[in-house]
DNA sequence: CTGTAGACTTGGAACGTTCTAATTTTCTGG
DNA sequence: CCAGAAAATTAGAACGTTCCAAGTCTACAG
C-alpha cells in the first residue's frame, strides 16, 4: 500500500516522469512499494530521492536522468566501435579507416551528438576559444577593431568571443577571470582605463597569451599592438600649423590613458617644434565620446582667447565638436578647423567630412590576432608592434576649401 | 653510464625540470640509468618520454607535469579538509563553519587557485555563461542592444559573451555550435538573414533557452523580443503623409528578413489607408548600411517620377540617404523628407537631425535578457514580446521647419 | 607455416569538479 | 552520561572526453 507520495518538482519533470517511466500507483504497487518517497528536484533537474525502496528509487532516478545528452560513448555503441575510435574520427585523424569514419559520422548525425568541449578541456588544456575584451563597444572604432580580429581567428579555426569591459577595471577583472575559467587559448585586450599592472598576472601564470591592443599597460607582461599615436598627433598638429593656425586645442580623452599621453605628446612636440608654447588651458580632458567633445569645445570657446583649430582625442570626440560648432553657428572647415583621430567609417560621412588620423583599425586587429596565434603556437616572445598612421585630409580642417580658393 | 640525453623542449620547461626535479648526470646516475632518454613536449606541454628506464621516465614525467594548475584537491590538502568542503566553500554554501570557510579561503589565496569551469560544467550542466549572437556588430544599433543585454546579465551574475555572425547563416551556425559546446546557460540571438528554421533545434534539444531579438525566425522554437515594426512603419509613413507627401519611398534592407516585411508592411498599410497605390518602384531593397542607403536613393532619384520623401529600413540606411542627398545638392528637411528607423544614438547628431522611429534598443535588450533569465530558471514558456515604438520628430522630415514657418 | 611490418582499433586511466549519501562531530535536554 | 537532533564534514562515484600503450587484424616475404 502506498502510504504517501510527495512530489516536489517542476511540472515538466512530472510529465517527463509520468510519461517516460510511467510512475503511477500501479507501478509502485508492482514494485511492492510500501512507504514514503520524496522526490525533489533542484533547479537543474537533478533528482533527489529519499525513501525506502532502493530499487524503485534507482529506477526513478535513472528514468529522470534518462533524458541526458548523447555522448561519444553512445555514438561508439551505435556505430559498433570503441569510444577511442569515435574520438579519433572527431579529430579527423588519419588513423581510422574511411569506411569506419563514415559509419561513425552517420551515427553522429543520426543521434544528434554534440561535442562536449568542457570534457575535452578537462582532459587536454588546449581549447579553441579566444577572447576579446573591448573597453567600449559603443565606440565604432572598437567595433571595427573587433571585426578585424574576428576575421583572422575565424579562418584559423578559433572561435572568438567578445566581452565588453565598459571602461571599468573591476568589470574587466571579472570578465578576465571568467575567460580564464572558461579556459581561453588566448586573449586580446583593449585595457580599460585604470587597469592595474598585475591585471594579467594570473593569465600569465597559466601561460595564456595576452595581447594588448590600442593601449599599453605599464609593467604588464604582454605583447602589444598599438598605433603610432605620437606620430599621429604630431602629423595632425603639423598639418593644422601649416594651415596657419596658431591656437590649437587638444580636446577629449583622459590624461591617465596611454593613448591620451601619446597623442597629446605628439601635439606638444609639433607645437614646440614650431616655437609655440603649449597653453594648458587648450588641453581639455573629458570622456572620449560625443558629449565629452561637445563639453570640451564649450570649455575652450569660453576662454578669452579662443582657439581656431582643435585636434580631438578621437573621432567620436570630433563628432561632438562638430555638433557643438553647429550649435554655435560656426562652420568647421571655414571658421574653424577640426581634426579627429582613428578614421572610423563614419568620419568620411560627417558634415563636413572629418579630417582625421587614420590608424587602420582592421589592420591593427589582424596584427593583434596574428600575434596571439603565434603565441598560442609556442612563440613566447611578447613583441610590441607599432602600427603606422597617416593623415586623411577631408573637409573639416579647411585645407580643401583653401585649395579651392 | 649515460649514453645520450636528448632534449626537445621549450627553454622554459628545461629550466623547470633542471630547477624543480634536479635532473642532472648525478641524479641519472643515482637512478642507475643506462641508455637513451628522449623527452619531447607537445606545444601543450605534455611530456612524452621514450627510453629504457621506466622508473626514471615516470619520475621525469611527473616532474614535468608537476607545474600543473592548482586544483581543489591541492587546496583541500593545504587547508586540511576534504575536497567536498572546499567545493562547498566555493559555492558559498551555508553548510560550512565560518572558521573552516576562512581557512579554505586563505589557502585559496595562498596557492593562487583558479576555478576550473570546464570540470564543473562536466559534472553539472549549469554554467554561468550566456551568449549573445549579433548579426552585425558594426551597426551601432546592435552594439547598443548588446550593451543593454549585458547590463542585465552582469547584475544577475551571468557572464555574457558576444559573438558576431556578420549576417552569415553559416557562420552563425558555427558560432551557435561553439556556444553549445561551451555549455552556455542561455542565448540571445539576433538571427542573421537566411537563418533556417531548425537553426536552434540542437539547442532546443539540450534545453538551452533561446531568445530571438529584433528578428523572427518562422517556425523556430524560441521566445522572441521584437519591436513593433509594423506600427513603427505605419506611424512614420502616416507622419510623412500628414506633411503632404504623396510619393514616399521605402529604402534599404532585404526582403527576406522579417524586419523588412513588417516595417514595409506598416508603410503599405498607411499608404493604403490614405488611398495611395503602393508603387513597387519606390521600394528598393539593398544592404542595410550606409552604402546601401546611398545606392537605394540613387535608384529612386533616377526614376522619372521621383519621390519627395523616404522611409528608411533603419537609421544607418537613412544616414546613407542623407549623404546621398547632400551629394545631389538637396537638403533633407526642406527639399526632401527622410525618416529612419531604430533611433540610434547618432540619429540626433546627424545633419539634419534624423526623424526616426525609436525602438528603445536598451529596453528591448533588457527585456530579452530578462526572458532568458526566466527561462534559465525553469519558466519554459517561450513568450513573444513586442516592444513599443514611437516616432521621434527631428529635422530631417521637415516638420519642424514647417512649424517654424 | 612463421615472422614482421603496417594499418587500424581499443581498454582504461586520467582530468577537476559536483553531488549524494553517509559519517562524524557538536549541541541539547533530560 | 546518554539519546537524539542538528551541524559539519567527507568518501567516492559520476561527468565526457583524450591520450597512451597495447592490442588485433591483414598482407606479404621467407
Amino acid at each position: 500500500m502506498i502510504a504517501s507520495l510527495t512530489w516536489r518538482c517542476s511540472a515538466e519533470l512530472r510529465v517527463g516522469l509520468d510519461a517516460d517511466c510511467g510512475l503511477d500507483a500501479k507501478r509502485l504497487w508492482r514494485y511492492g512499494f510500501i512507504g514514503t518517497i520524496q522526490i525533489s528536484l533542484s533547479p537543474q533537474r537533478r533528482p533527489i530521492a529519499i525513501g525506502q525502496d532502493r530499487t524503485l528509487i534507482a529506477e526513478l532516478k535513472d528514468a529522470a536522468t534518462r533524458r541526458r545528452r548523447v555522448t561519444l560513448i553512445d555514438i561508439a555503441r551505435h556505430a559498433g566501435v570503441s569510444k577511442s575510435t569515435v574520438s579519433l574520427v572527431l579529430q579527423s585523424s588519419s588513423l581510422v579507416k574511411e569506411e569506419t569514419r563514415q559509419r561513425v559520422r552517420r551515427s553522429i548525425d543520426e543521434l544528434g551528438y554534440v561535442y562536449n568541449r568542457s570534457a575535452a578541456n578537462l582532459r587536454q588544456a588546449r581549447s579553441n576559444m579566444v577572447g576579446m575584451v573591448i573597453n567600449d563597444l559603443a565606440n565604432p572604432f572598437f567595433a571595427e577593431l573587433a571585426v578585424g580580429i574576428e576575421r583572422v581567428f575565424q579562418t584559423a579555426g578559433y572561435v572568438p568571443f567578445i566581452a565588453n569591459s565598459a571602461e571599468n577595471p573591476w568589470r574587466q577583472a571579472e570578465v578576465l577571470r571568467s575567460l580564464r575559467e572558461q579556459g581561453v587559448a588566448g586573449l586580446i585586450v583593449c585595457p580599460s582605463r585604470g587597469t592595474p599592472r598585475d591585471a594579467f598576472k594570473d593569465l600569465n601564470r597559466d601561460g595564456v597569451p595576452v595581447v594588448l591592443a590600442m593601449r599599453r599597460v605599464l609593467g604588464a607582461k604582454a605583447a602589444s599592438v598599438i598605433p603610432d599615436n605620437q606620430r599621429g598627433g604630431r602629423k595632425a598638429t603639423e598639418h593644422l600649423l601649416s594651415l596657419g593656425h596658431r591656437r590649437i586645442a587638444f580636446l577629449g580623452g583622459y590624461r591617465d590613458t596611454f593613448a591620451h599621453a601619446e597623442r597629446s605628446g605628439g601635439y606638444r612636440l609639433a607645437l614646440e617644434a614650431a616655437n609655440i608654447d603649449v597653453d594648458p588651458e587648450l588641453i581639455v580632458v573629458g570622456p572620449p565620446n560625443r558629449e565629452g567633445g561637445e563639453a570640451a569645445l564649450g570649455e575652450v570657446m569660453a576662454l578669452s582667447d579662443t582657439p581656431t583649430a582643435v585636434l580631438c582625442f578621437n573621432d567620436v570626440v570630433a563628432f561632438g565638436v562638430l555638433s557643438g560648432l553647429k550649435v554655435r553657428g560656426l562652420s568647421a572647415g571655414s571658421d574653424f578647423a577640426v581634426v579627429g583621430f582613428d578614421d572610423v567609417a563614419d568620419a568620411r560621412y560627417a558634415s563636413p567630412a572629418l579630417t582625421t588620423v587614420a590608424v587602420d583599425s582592421g589592420g591593427l586587429g589582424e596584427r593583434a590576432a596574428q600575434t596571439v596565434l603565434r603565441m598560442i603556437h609556442g612563440d613566447a616572445r611578447p613583441e610590441e608592434a607599432i602600427g603606422d598612421v597617416h593623415l586623411v585630409i577631408r573637409e573639416s580642417c579647411g585645407a580643401k576649401a583653401r585649395e579651392a580658393a
